[in-house]
DNA sequence: GGATCTAAAACGGTATACCGTATGAGTCGC
DNA sequence: GCGACTCATACGGTATACCGTTTTAGATCC
């Protein structure tokens, strides 16, 4: 059933790279001339994209590309904050944690060249931990977020608004630190590990980052 | 737009009373005969009730009705246990809860008489909370895992694998006690008697509830 | 010039139809 | 009897068509 996912993997990427404006009408018939498809696998890309955070329906069931706001960024990073704590605790309690897919992902961290591609493998790097977290619910609920945090981050690197500068270096240290402590199995150090590392994370965000981007 | 959302009213509602038993399929066709709608509600219906967890797809995309393992119980568990402290947390910091709505929940469960009423007040007053904290995210991830939740009670009673006796009481109880915390406004207070609340919440639970009910 | 009314175009919700594939029962061969 | 094969049926994915409602733009009136 490829015709649904196209469309959504299509009308994603066109809002994650902002050809697509916030606040855009996505009318079904519109789109679906635009992406030769029908109207059916549109509107359920629709509903798929409403899901991840990147779509919101209007009272009359008009889709639009997502606006975000300083309140939403806010809401994302208090779940995160309270998400991923918890992952890395249960990936440190069940031990045995897979650290080679972490290994190669801090090792391409350290050869990436732009500041897209060091958030898409940081992203990832904490998407593996939630993934060794075991809980298949809570990868659900993160993956459910990351969608947004993409967005959210896709346009702060369009206004340039990220200290480009160091970011790689900082990320591949923090991401070796909590490899480390996922390794020694102490479910407690690896939370309080991850929840200051998020914090940290939030720090190193340009001053401007909790204001709208656009 | 009635269709859709009165087709997966009626299937919920049908999975929740057990008139359609786990590993039931639900064929598109068959169901919108059933209901009187065509096959395009009931289908966006059952990609509704999958989010919500009442429903799982096979890999032909063939929609059955959800079976609970007692592994589900357990995540889910362990994510009201992170949510929940940090939703009272949030809804004391805020400050000024509306408390009216509480009270009135809390009266209405002491006049609950059977053990559904009582399950389900229980769930709205913990809704009440979500919806107190302020943060939209957090509310909307919780209600995704609200419908499974419900799921898995409605199960558990079916099978009479609930001690009745004393459950009201105790729920009276220990609501009063979190409203009033709530009050006072003490977010570390509020958090840690919530994180309480839910784990006594679990070893109330008859002691096979973390078996598979049917 | 601005607000209001009106009519045409746009849009979403739903029904129906068609097609390819998966499923499952019946049959054939062992 | 039991397993593999086959074919009719069931089912899901998608396209198209229709209808009522919402938007929107143009015209009218104050």
């Amino acid at each position: 059933m490829p015709r649904t996912e196209s469309a959504a993997a299509c009308l994603r990427q066109e809002i994650l790279r902002g050809e697509l404006a916030p606040g855009d009408l996505l009318a079904e018939s519109a789109v679906a001339v635009r992406l030769g498809v029908s109207r059916v696998p549109v509107r359920e890309a629709l509903f798929t994209l409403e899901r991840e955070g990147l779509v919101v329906f209007g009272p009359t069931g008009r889709a639009f590309v997502r606006e975000l706001t300083s309140a939403d960024f806010e809401e994302l990073f208090a779940l995160r904050l309270t998400l991923e704590p918890m992952a890395a605790r249960l990936a440190a309690r069940r031990g045995r944690v897979d650290v080679l897919p972490l290994e190669a992902n801090i090792a391409a961290t350290g050869r990436a060249k732009t500041i897209e591609e060091i958030t898409r493998l940081d992203l990832e790097f904490h998407e593996l931990i939630l993934r060794a977290s075991g809980n298949a619910r809570l990868l659900k609920l993160w993956l459910s977020l990351r969608s947004e945090l993409e967005l959210w981050l896709s346009r702060l690197h369009r206004q340039h608004q990220w200290k480009t500068r160091g970011t790689r270096g900082e990320t591949v240290g923090a991401h070796r630190l909590l490899l480390s402590v996922l390794r020694t199995e102490s479910p407690a150090a690896a939370e309080r590990l991850m929840r200051e590392h998020i914090n940290g994370w939030k720090n190193w965000l340009p001053s401007g980052a909790r204001e709208e981007p656009r």
